[in-house]
DNA sequence: CCTATAATAAGAATGATTCTCATTATTGCA
DNA sequence: TGCAATAATGAGAATCATTCTTATTATAGG
């Protein structure tokens, strides 16, 4: 679990946004605070009924914004709906376990061991394919206990 | 690389196709060659272009039954459009390295020692969540040589 | 407090994918 | 082999998440 403070996120947001020449206007402060207060990824449905007076032509705008702030992961699957959540800088490097009935995301963790090992052979295959890489993603497929019973 | 023969996959196309109460038509044999040919994942747009006489509904409709059947896999990235290959029980267990500027996805295998260490992770996870498990799948995200000169 | 510029939001447009349905092919049985 | 009965096909229409357009509103900086 992150321990980063909603101040030092406000302060975040708003330099890698600066950085890319937008502002951090009132919408996109309640994104932010939106998906801080998720634990898991959502849709711009969940978001648009979370906060009713958000305009959903502004929603879609502005998580492109942070997106490309790098404040914002999109996330698609095979579910209709996309969903977001914050960059891993933020929250901290995380996976996915998507309930392909329901489409709902969980994030999991990998042990430390596993995950540097994973890195280190992520590293020298994007070499040998001559990929700069950005990050890796590791999703598991299944079905929740509830979709189930 | 899998050295399954061409026979091999029309026999178990069938009969996976059979289980689920569809034929094994000679569309969906077309359909089962060109991705045999491929040796990357493919949009439809690139199967239509391969084969014109394909028509671009029954080619989607027969993908989508492929893909229940268990014999096909359909991809989702950020990219527009999904891509297709043959199952890995047909090709062999293989994640994707993928290029966000052009699209394109390449196949890559992690070592055996990894892979297995990561599967047995992944098990235990799956089981704190109550999640039954398909599959996972490994993504590596960047650019490639090309997009990048 | 002005002015220039950026962000907003309502609705139109886009485009990949899915659906409809009349036509064509296939299967199993007599 | 011939005949239903049923499934697959394909052309185009429909769907729907997402993106675009544009007039209005907010913001930043002098």
């Amino acid at each position: 679990m992150s321990t980063i403070s909603k101040i030092d996120i406000d302060q975040l947001a708003a330099s890698q946004l600066t950085a890319i020449n937008q502002r951090y206007t009132k919408n996109r402060r309640q994104l932010i605070e939106i998906l801080l207060q998720t634990s898991k990824p959502i849709t711009i449905n969940q978001i648009l009924k979370s906060n009713q007076k958000l305009a959903q032509s502004s929603v879609y705008r502005n998580l492109a914004v942070l997106e490309q702030a790098g404040l914002v992961v999109k996330i698609i699957t095979n579910d209709d709906h996309a969903h977001y959540e914050l960059a891993e800088h933020i929250l901290d490097h995380h996976h996915h376990i998507i309930c392909s009935p329901c489409g709902e995301i969980l994030d999991f963790h990998l042990s430390e061991k596993i995950e540097k090992a994973l890195e280190s052979s992520l590293k020298k295959i994007a070499d040998d394919f001559g990929f700069s890489i950005d990050r890796h993603r590791l999703d598991l497929l299944g079905t929740c206990g509830e979709c189930t019973e």
